[in-house]
DNA sequence: GTTAATTTGTAGTGCATCGTACATAATTAG
DNA sequence: CTAATTATGTACGATGCACTACAAATTAAC
């Protein structure tokens, strides 16, 4: 119904904008924002500079816009990981294993696009990237403070600079097992640090983790 | 005695070369490779072009040049810190501390110097800072492998991987504090996953170790 | 059909990059 | 003093970069 809409006076697009923001995003994760020229980009996508700075405005228009986009679909889901309901432990656990298979996901594309995006040379780029990243680092550090609040900082400083180890390991070329097993050693250690609320170092329930979350 | 050798027939240098090393390693360390231009470090250095190229050959060179001096003064001495005579999670934990204390040294100059070149964009200074890396990461394994041999895959890619996230979050404007918080629980981590080296999580004999070795 | 609006393709601008040609200066060997 | 040798300064080359001016093309509105 809300077809008719985008649909102007003028002479219409010849090439699907969505379409070409995956194809960016795939450049851009796998090359790295400074690597990926606009050259890069007009090339991949089929279409002329003009057509480009028409319909993204700038490279680094562009790559924030893809950022956003890996924020919903891609990147680490910190909502659906951290629930209330499961301990904080477990919970961190399961952010820095899905956090490993995430970066290993696709062996063409390796790391976190926001995490590796802190690191470029763009000031614009930079700044967008820091922008998500710390976002997520608050978040993590809301929901371990919202039980755990004594250590909040500490272990949340953990959860991310292991993010950020996982995020080069993986550009470095570590497996997705020698991610995994990183990751539950962190997750391990995130155990125990906080002090009482599970007296025991495994779950004295022994519950099965529902698969339904799982990415792959 | 040995002063004459380098003064050859032609006209002297005007500078000193290990003072030009010295000065670009700051801009290096602090900018990342890409983000430091010939002009740059000529501006910096206080020389031009011709010069820059006839003394060090091209910037590459020069960064693998101070590369090999990073490796020597300035980075983890892994040498010193893994010792046959001490626990290994001791001390794997002290080589997590150093590294939070070394990639915070210089708030101008933060992470490590090897660490963040395997991200930059030339290939042949990526390749330079790569082959220091995996041997820092062999050494590590090795030095594990000798008493642990089971574990020494897991816990080297624990070790490595973390001061990866050291660099990062150093680079992201973590403090010393911070840093060596995360260090010292990743230090517990390793210290958890060495099964039967020392049963109790502290060493039972108080051994306080000797400070002579502190890089601060 | 005419006009307004939007996209496209060609070509190019301005700038920064790494690296160099060439003449000149400064030093030593003979 | 002369010649050989090395370093320097000026100026430039070749390439790649993000980005754009401009006219032609394609559509909807009237």
């Amino acid at each position: 119904m809300t077809k008719e809409i985008s649909r102007g006076r003028g002479r219409p697009r010849g090439f699907d904008a969505d379409e070409a923001v995956a194809t960016a995003q795939r450049l851009f994760h796998a090359k790295g924002y400074d690597a990926v020229s606009v050259a890069d980009l007009t090339q991949a996508l089929g279409i002329n500079p003009p057509s480009f700075y028409a319909a993204f405005g700038s490279k680094a228009a562009l790559y924030a816009r893809i950022l956003d986009r890996y924020a919903q679909d891609g990147a680490v889901p910190l909502e659906r990981l951290l629930r209330p309901d499961r301990p904080v432990a477990e919970c961190l656990a399961r952010v820095l294993e899905e956090a490993a298979r995430a970066y290993a996901a696709d062996a063409g594309a390796t790391g976190c696009l926001v995490l590796e995006g802190t690191r470029c040379n763009d000031e614009q780029a930079r700044a967008a990237a820091g922008t998500f990243h710390v976002a997520a680092q608050r978040q993590i550090r809301n929901f371990i403070a919202q039980r755990h609040p004594q250590d909040a900082d500490r272990l949340a400083d953990f959860v991310s600079t292991t993010m950020a180890g996982l995020s080069a390991s993986a550009r470095h070329g570590q497996s997705l097992d020698r991610l995994l097993a990183t990751a539950r050693l962190a997750g391990l250690a995130c155990a125990q640090a906080i002090p009482a609320e599970k007296p025991r170092s495994r779950p004295a329930t022994s519950r099965i983790k529902p698969r339904s979350e799982r990415s792959d």
